[in-house]
DNA sequence: ACATCTATGTTGCCACTGTCAACATAGATG
DNA sequence: CATCTATGTTGACAGTGGCAACATAGATGT
């Protein structure tokens, strides 16, 4: 039999690629990013310290491989938040915007890892990449409608899904790395801040008919 | 003579602490944070490869000091930028945003770290503490001249100023960590990113007087 | 069935890192 | 001049990522 093209399974191990990523990601959140050590992974695992190169070239290919399904799971919670609320397109934005958040705190290391520029964006990962422009292109997809049906203001969809982005992307990073001042970090919880956010930046998405 | 209180002139060499802190900050814009070594710097500046434990604990607490400086420097941007368009809150936003994104770009690797989740933001660096609520409450400043003017929309002030300080923030470590897509990385210019974001950002922020 | 090949896993080693203990020195203090 | 303390050096240690050499087991060809 033809050994299976995609999934690659491994012939002594069980799934010695599948266990190496999983355990990674567990051992990635119980300290920092740059403490997780591919000896311990491997330890964690049950094999030699060297046995992860026969399936990642590098430490680096490793936490992109971990880096990409991050993605994927950002992406799926894009979706949700679209499927949740059809056929409006500003409570989809203010949805996704929580899981957003939600899921770059449930994942605070796996969070650094997408987006703290440990790993090179161009194409040396390919499905990083791909996994990372998915993402983007389902943010795309909900100010496209928005424009479409009339519920957000005309212009570059780039600049304006950008503009949503950022200001999620950095609320999130903001309480992820715990750079917030005391007085928003501990008097309020999460979803409010979210939600003070989204609000505000939908304002200034929003179609305003009225002149100013 | 009373050794001088705050700036520690080291005996032996001119000013060790400054010069480490310095050739640190440069070594660590050549790479990554992350592969920045003790060693190295030290080697830098031409001493053995511990000297540089007598004026810093750890080698997290010598990049709590460069993370410092950064903080600073990003009060100082702030500052610069208010005082360029007084009595104008919503332009002095706007500028404080294209600082804040230009400070980024320039030292990129001092960005991570000042907002990578590396270093503790507890009480663990009080200097750092203190520094990153410094750039915080500049920030704030803004917002609070604005509502006071009439400016900007009512509404608690941390608040708002989490939310401007959230979409210029996720604007420029979008921009640092390289996780655009190509379509916005190479399009366009910087300046025109920025500019697009905060002005929707504005605009959710102005005060709306026509009911909508 | 047998030999061979290749994918997988192991052992041992290397340079490098952060950090500690022991030692050295020089300027300040008595 | 003796001593003390702040500073700097040397040498060691464990831990890291990664390479080379070796071992093994399933697949493949005859």
């Amino acid at each position: 039999m033809n050994k299976q093209a995609a999934s690659e399974k491994p012939y002594h191990h069980g799934d010695l690629h599948e266990k190496i990523l999983c355990s990674a990601c567990e051992l990635l959140e119980e300290n920092t990013v740059s403490s997780l050590s591919l000896r311990a992974v491997a330890k964690k695992v049950g094999v030699s310290h060297t046995a992860p190169y026969r399936h990642f070239k590098d430490k680096e290919s490793l936490l992109a491989g971990i880096a990409a399904v991050g993605f994927d799971r950002l992406s799926a919670q894009l979706a949700d938040a679209v499927a949740a609320f059809p056929d409006d397109p500003a409570t989809q934005l203010q949805e996704a915007g929580h899981r957003y958040v939600q899921l770059a705190l449930e994942c605070p290391q796996c969070t650094q890892l997408m987006f703290g520029g440990i790993l090179p964006c161009d194409d040396t990962y390919p499905a990083l990449r791909a996994s990372g422009d998915a993402a983007f292109d389902g943010l795309k997809q909900i100010i496209e409608d928005g424009q479409a049906s009339g519920a957000f203001k005309t212009g570059d969809i780039e600049l304006l899904a950008l503009t949503a982005w950022s200001a999620i992307h950095g609320l999130s990073l903001l309480l992820v790395s715990g750079n917030l001042p005391e007085i928003l970090s501990s008097m309020i919880d999460n979803r409010a801040l979210t939600s003070a956010v989204t609000t505000t930046m939908l304002e200034g998405l929003k179609a305003h008919h009225s002149d100013i």
